[in-house]
DNA sequence: TAAATAATATACCAATTGTTACAAAAAAAT
DNA sequence: ATTTTTTTGTAACAATTGGTATATTATTTA
């Protein structure tokens, strides 16, 4: 039992949370911080402006809760990648999985750390500074990775792992362009596959 | 003689058409279409609304117009690049410009057809449809020189110029994300040397 | 000097932004 | 049955959004 329904008092909530704030991902995953607007948020999901702040705070805490769900939702994936063997299943899983995930139709294209508040007024200053915070996380996951594929032998005394994470997360985020721009699955493999090509061989 | 100043009739003008396109070219560079508001365009412009709206008609063309002089200004350079002798030369100025373009100190960070409006609300609609145009525009570019690259014996048959221009625009857009976000000029560099340590040797 | 022309500044517009007061409604507790 | 607690719906809030009407000012032409 995960959800210990206790008894609570007062008039009992109409919508369910958890289904609610996964509508608000989906929307502010496809317009941005700023391009989702309130009205378009309640619209969506079906719960007054009120409700919504008694909810979850003001817009900004509804989005970095969204973010949060993201992150154990549809991307949780990504945090098993560095289990792989070897840097170089690590890099082609990462690419291949990040191919596949930005281009799925049952979701908006793109990644929502990416494109979520790359640019912005004064507002969404904030929002933007946590998106990088994210971005600089996984980057330095994958730079972990790789220092401890250099101690077990399986990249080369010479190789950089702040380098080769830098490049994985710059093709993921490139790749995030392209898929909000229209690019296919086939197209995101094939820059995968070239990019892959470029990764130093074990010893 | 370039700019042929007829006398008009009527009050003259107070502010520099060019001057003033370029203050909201930093501004549209910086935040974004949406991001950027008309209170902060005149401000910085210094130009009233109406005068701004005289001049350049509204909102819309006022980035348009600062986006044409963006791609016939500060990134004419890369219309040049694909001038280069080979494929591999092509790759390797494409990317290092972008390098130091991306991270110059004396302009915004990042690349404006890249985070000029990647999401947005249904009023940038148009905007983000046109910078696809533009990148599009440019990914063309490139495969149509690494086509040329392929007669000339300087790629072998089974590469791919699609593949290889995607490439190329990809790590740009990805170099665009990283610089907004803080990266340096050497991160991109290594990034850049990197990739191109997977480019397809000539014959 | 007067007419014509065009840009200026002020002040406004309706619509939308995120956010909240307030009263009615629905449940549990007394 | 009444009180307490919490959510709901309506309706509003001030501030900001992009965009203009209008009157004034500055210039050239006649």
């Amino acid at each position: 039992m995960t959800t210990e329904t206790k008894k609570l008092r007062g008039r009992p909530r109409v919508f369910d949370m958890d289904e609610a704030l996964d509508k608000a991902l989906q929307i502010f995953w496809q317009r941005g911080y700023e391009g989702a607007s309130l009205a378009e948020l309640t619209e969506a999901l079906g719960v007054n402006k009120p409700s919504l702040y008694a909810a979850f705070g003001n817009k900004e805490e509804l989005f970095m809760k969204a973010l949060s769900k993201y992150t154990t939702g549809p991307v949780a994936f990504v945090r098993d990648v560095i289990n792989e063997p070897t840097s170089h299943a690590v890099a082609k899983r990462f690419l291949y999985e990040a191919a596949d995930f930005l281009t799925q139709p049952s979701h908006p294209k793109g990644c929502m750390i990416v494109q979520g508040a790359l640019s912005g007024g004064e507002s969404a200053e904030m929002v933007k500074k946590v998106l990088i915070q994210y971005r600089n996380a996984y980057e330095n996951l994958l730079t972990k990775r790789f220092e401890q594929a250099k101690q077990d032998g399986d990249l080369l005394s010479d190789a950089d792992p702040h380098a080769l994470a830098k490049y994985l997360a710059t093709l993921h985020q490139g790749m995030s362009v392209q898929a909000t721009s229209g690019a296919s699955n086939d197209d995101l493999k094939a820059i995968a596959d070239l990019a892959l090509s470029a990764w130093p061989k074990a010893k």
